[in-house]
DNA sequence: TCTGGGGTCCTAGGACCC
DNA sequence: TCTGGGGTCCTAGGACCC
């Protein structure tokens, strides 16, 4: 048994925890480059913003419906997230955190009233943290998500499914037929694990409703679709196929990818880029404690642009598995040069870190001339404590880019809130 | 003028192995 | 006329998630 417990608009709920004067109107917050929207408030959906809608396609709103737009503010919602899980843990037994917003909680065998610990735990996050979310549960993941849809349409589009499902909805508290009722209500394109493809071709076939899903056998939808979708519907009938994971668990690739604030043309700035993002990587394999056996860096021009276009992208193998800044920037150099091309409009660099393992586990090696030195590790260590206590990028590499030079390549955010909680020149003053 | 970033898993096809 | 069977690994691409 599961519970999902999902904050609501999660990033602009974060920015209204500071600035109550946002409460009741329309909010967006912004992607990287204030490009699109990336989260709106109620107000912002009721306009009929999508999720991922333009800003310049939306901006006009902002003098229309009195429109607010934040540009992202990560490390505020990462903080706010953190607090919220640790509060959102004390569900049940164990947690897996599966997004900034959003954890599973095993909630099997807690005694007592679901509903009502639920209802407790959700009020106790709104008042300590400020974050009001809904809470799903059901015998499986899939129940949990969407058990979770239906407590938040309820709670935001009165009349779409029975009031008293608000805020938190427990399917296994529900008779068989309640529980037909909602599934005849729910489209498939609102189950986790179906999206816009695969609803397509079930609309295609008839199949609209949750409730038309479940007519239909797991044998033949494998045969048809996926070992994937089988596994959903199964997970639909109440039959766990999912397990919760470990949130300790190492990622098998860490990315780090940007748009540039404008075209960036000459081949420093790319390399001061990519060294940036390379560098970057580097402290968060670090941070999980694993060793990288490839890297993947690619630039592109903008897909949307009307100037020539330009995208290659190649994996660099390294000599050995390595979590050394200085070795990954060099990976991501060396294939930076082989595949630049003068005389094109960038728009996008990105480093990726594949082929990932334990630090713990050492391949043994042949003596040869170079052999690795234990003292990097200590430089390591000495980089990554002094970027943690005076701030990223305190220390880096040389390609990275002297602080004379302008940088050509960041991003925009002009749109930017305070980090509130994490840096004590930016927290909130209150004057008594 | 202006369109995000970071992940996971599955599948099909080709190369190669015995 | 007739051309095996079973397996692994790698890659590219697609679909999905938030």
């Amino acid at each position: 048994m599961y519970a999902l417990v999902d904050g609501n608009n999660f990033y602009v709920s974060c920015e209204r925890v500071f600035r109550p004067s946002l409460t009741d109107r329309p909010v967006v917050v912004l992607s990287n480059n204030d490009g699109c929207a990336i989260a709106r408030s109620n107000e912002a959906k009721a306009l009929g913003i999508k999720m991922g809608a333009p800003w310049f396609q939306i901006r006009h709103l902002e003098d229309d419906a009195r429109l607010v737009a934040l540009s992202a503010n990560f490390e505020l919602y990462g903080d706010m997230s953190d607090r919220m899980m640790s509060l959102a843990a004390g569900l049940g037994h164990q947690q897996e955190i599966y997004s900034i917003d959003e954890s599973f909680v095993d909630v099997s065998g807690i005694r007592g009233d679901l509903v009502h610990r639920a209802h407790q735990i959700r009020s106790r996050i709104q008042q300590w943290v400020g974050i009001p979310c809904c809470i799903g549960m059901g015998n499986t993941k899939t129940l949990a998500k969407l058990a979770n849809h239906i407590a938040k349409d309820a709670e935001r589009k009165p009349g779409s499914y029975p009031a008293h499902l608000a805020q938190v909805c427990n399917l296994e508290s529900l008779s068989q037929k309640d529980k037909d009722a909602l599934f005849a209500l729910t489209p498939v394109e609102e189950v986790w694990g179906i999206g816009r493809q695969i609803s397509k071709q079930l609309h295609a076939g008839g199949v609209h409703t949750i409730h038309d899903l479940l007519q239909l056998d797991p044998a033949t939808i494998k045969r048809g679709w996926s070992v994937m979708l089988e596994r959903t519907v199964r997970e639909l009938r109440g039959i766990p196929c999912v397990d919760l994971e470990d949130s300790g668990q190492a990622r098998q690739q860490i990315a780090c990818t940007r748009s540039f604030g404008k075209a960036v043309t000459d081949y420093r700035d790319l390399e001061e880029a990519v060294t940036t993002f390379a560098s970057r990587a580097a402290e968060k394999l670090r941070h999980q404690h694993s060793l990288c056996g490839q890297v993947l860096v690619f630039i592109r021009t903008s897909p949307f642009g009307k100037t020539a276009q330009y995208s290659r992208s190649m994996v660099v193998p390294l000599r050995r598995p390595t979590d050394d800044t200085a070795h990954l920037v060099q990976a991501a150099l060396l294939g930076l040069q082989s595949i630049f091309k003068d005389g094109y409009d960038y728009a996008k660099a990105g480093v990726m870190l594949m082929e990932l393992q334990s630090d713990q586990v050492q391949q043994m090696e042949l003596r040869l001339e170079d052999e690795p030195d234990r003292d990097r590790s200590r430089l390591m260590l000495a980089l990554d404590t002094v970027n943690t206590r005076y701030g990223k990028g305190t220390m880096k590499l040389g390609s990275a880019g002297a602080t004379q030079r302008p940088q050509n390549w960041t991003m925009k955010q002009m749109r930017r809130t305070p980090r509130y909680t994490t840096d004590a020149q930016e927290m909130v003053l209150v004057r008594a």
